[in-house]
DNA sequence: GTGGTCTAGACCACT
DNA sequence: GTGGTCTAGACCACA
């Protein structure tokens, strides 16, 4: 078994103002951080606990996203020792598969700059600089 | 009395798959239009149940829609005539400003690119896509 | 966390004869309780169930209640815990500020009291004794 | 038969902004106006064209508020000539009766009074100020 | 025809 | 336990 690496608790960022559940924003992004390479199997995940203050949320809400992703399949228990990425977590997704998770989002912001009359440059330019800028 | 120009039912589509409920759904919509330019002080909006039955859905969630645009100062309520885009809505929004509604939507797409390890090119040239080929 | 008040369900009253809707009755009257200071920020709200049961309505009338009172910013919603004074309502207003909410109401009367062709010591009168006696 | 008075339009006064029907209040400023003794048997109402000009609402609203005062048997239609105030309307009512007519509005008010931790003496000082000033 | 209010009941999401 | 959303259906008020 390989050495194992330790993942942080910053690698979450989550936003209360949203509708979205928390949970659900920690389970999304821990799918994408596998998806992109960023958490691979048998790395440790950083425990309920370091989570939940770090983020200023409830720990019962970061135990239900641990819990979902374990029944899914991408996290594993370790007794004693806490979470890691499951041996059986899919690996890194090729760059086709992976743009495909972000055509959902961009079709609604699509819709909304259709509806906001905006023509494709200025919106195009806006989002260039968001990719790079921050 | 000047001349009146009647919404039609269609200026609204919803996603039942999206967990963001009808009735918000409709209020962002409207106020897209609004700040587009879509519709404007005084136009006349489909009734109630003419959205509905367009949407499928029941007219009670259109109502709750159209009542919480009316407290927000977008809608004005005729009596027993319907509603209308209030005089005191805004006017068509600046291209900056309307820009601006449609940053956060791309932060967030742009972290996911970021947690999914994807370059801007390639993001780029996929929203490109989706902006003028849809 | 400092300590939080719970406020009972029976500040609430309701009367079903007037054409006044049941949930803006609600609405007015937590209006008045805030203004009043019997409701402070952070103060925590009756659950919609047990407004509903102890006014004899049906839930979804306190909630809508609730809900508009949170559009407006004067409640806040703790997920899965309820609803409590936001921290953003106002402070206890002042006296002048408090009659004045009442000014309204009094010159309705008053139109009245012309219409009737009552002199004002009567109506005054009848005032007081409403005021102290009940 | 006694020669007749006319009555003008602006006996009526409506605020739109309440949700109390215009009809209705006409409804209600007229039966007070005949308790009151403003308005007697055979004295001729204005048309409904001037009221509704007058007070800038639908013409249908004051036909429909004069119809139903006639069901009710205070207001008679002349034919060609217009509605006057019925013979067999009440009499101006005694000072005691009208009073009553106010009962339950300051009930109302004392209420909020109430709810607003309002003292007698600030309100009734108020009421005052407001039923002599204006 | 228009929107508003209320009910009864179901299901969901969060803690 | 908490509130949120949606449905189906009834009744009212206004024009």
């Amino acid at each position: 078994m390989r050495p194992e690496r330790s993942l942080s608790a910053d690698i979450f960022q989550v936003s209360t103002g949203t509708s979205e559940p928390i949970y659900r924003q920690l389970i999304e992004q821990l799918r994408r951080l596998i998806a992109g390479g960023q958490a691979q199997a048998s790395d440790a995940m950083p425990s309920v606990r370091e989570v939940a203050t770090a983020l200023g949320v409830n720990p019962m809400t970061v135990s239900k996203a641990y819990s979902m992703l374990e029944a899914e399949g991408l996290l594993a228990r370790r007794r004693g020792l806490g979470m890691v990425i499951a041996q059986g977590s899919p690996d890194k997704a090729s760059q086709e598969n992976r743009l495909e998770l972000l055509r959902p989002g961009l079709q609604r912001i699509a819709q909304e700059a259709r509806q906001l009359e905006l023509s494709a440059s200025p919106v195009l330019a806006l989002f260039n600089s968001i990719l790079k800028g921050k």
